[in-house]
DNA sequence: CGTAACATTGATTGTCTTCAATACGGGTGG
DNA sequence: CCACCCGTATTGAAGACAATCAATGTTACG
């Protein structure tokens, strides 16, 4: 049972259309770990991370998250939010209250399947971040995460993406991450331009599994 | 709402009751990734880990799981596990088949909050695999699972844990777990005799933020 | 047009992998 | 009971890889 089914029932429909939905600029702050939780949020356009703050100050990134994605679910079962969400693009979202979660639960069960759903994407992607950008050498691990972000446009370009926030996604230096990018462009790999990058998607399936 | 208070209600003690216990030794699988799923799992005792092979045919051990922890959630959700799934220690399993699960579901709405915690607990697992055991420097990421494995027994010993296994907790060669381990042992951080370790926690977690 | 943030590059150091050899331990069959 | 054997652990030496420190380019924006 997809969401736009759960939508295209008519009680639903209505319940959904009066949710707030909210624009958010690059950078922007979506919520801050610790801070306790109002609504749950999907993704209507754009690219959102969730990072988590390491003891020694540095920040690593836990999550990915774009269009039809739904996060901040420990809303449904902790006081505060696990992690910092940040708006890696402009990003337009649609909140779920807490409060109208309630009703939604108890007026439509199948809602219930809906979240396990979303739970289960959400564990999927974290396990993406352990076996494709934890595993492997840098490059390899690089390539991989050239593929996700192209995933959306048939596998060829993505939004351009800062050195940083690759950084902090593989677990390596700033240097790193703009050595290998530098170096894929080098190679005709990748092909970037303000704003947009083109990529062999082809070449990149084979380092990515190169280790 | 705790699974132990689920369990004093009368209706569901009968059910949780009737369910069956499995016992498996050491490195048996409990099951495979993509075989169909046909239960869910909690821990009496012992430990589990979860695998993920990797196309090079490399594995690494996605999440690590023991006594009270619930596993093989996406059987609500998908025709087939997303891991392979292995006992590290002798382990008594309880199962839950899935069959059970609807009428539990449907009879006691409750039973829905206590999935939610549990798919939730599973996702913060996944996110302290990638924080702490795939970020920073492979001594200080196995100071931190040496912690994680010692805390159910007050942080100060843990069970013997092959080198194979760590190292693809870690996400590094045998060599290197093993050399870490035998320099901890050196340097006094952990006392380990057959079958069993100690291990000296303020050290530890010193070695833990160090990066 | 100046400046601050970000990206790139170089040189060096330290860490981890790789390949190879050796040691250990627990179980088996003689 | 002991010798052997297999799987696992340990250790060494060499090289590959990524971090670090430092400098220089580039870009976007006020």
């Amino acid at each position: 049972m997809s969401r736009e089914q759960i939508k295209s029932d008519a009680g639903l429909e209505s319940l959904f259309g009066a949710l707030e939905q909210r624009d958010y600029p690059e950078n922007a702050v979506i919520y801050h770990a610790g801070k306790s939780c109002e609504a749950l949020y999907e993704i209507f356009q754009g690219l959102v991370k969730l990072v988590h703050y390491l003891p020694n100050g540095a920040v690593r990134t836990v999550r990915l998250l774009r269009r039809h994605d739904t996060f901040g679910l420990e809303a449904l079962v902790d006081e505060h939010y696990h992690h910092t969400a940040i708006a890696l693009q402009e990003t337009r979202l649609r909140l779920i209250p807490l409060d109208r979660m309630q009703s939604l639960r108890q007026s439509y069960p199948e809602f219930s399947q809906q979240l396990m759903l979303d739970w289960q994407k959400s564990l999927d992607e974290a396990d993406r971040f352990i076996t494709e950008f934890s595993t492997g050498s840098a490059e390899s691990r690089l390539a991989r995460l050239l593929l996700f972000l192209a995933e959306p446009s048939q596998g060829c370009c993505f939004n351009k993406i800062g050195r940083l926030d690759i950084a902090s996604i593989l677990g390596v230096t700033t240097e790193t991450s703009s050595r290998l990018m530098a170096d894929f462009r080098r190679r005709g790999v990748i092909d970037c331009m303000p704003g947009r990058c083109n990529c062999n998607p082809q070449q990149l399936r084979v380092i990515a599994e190169d280790f």
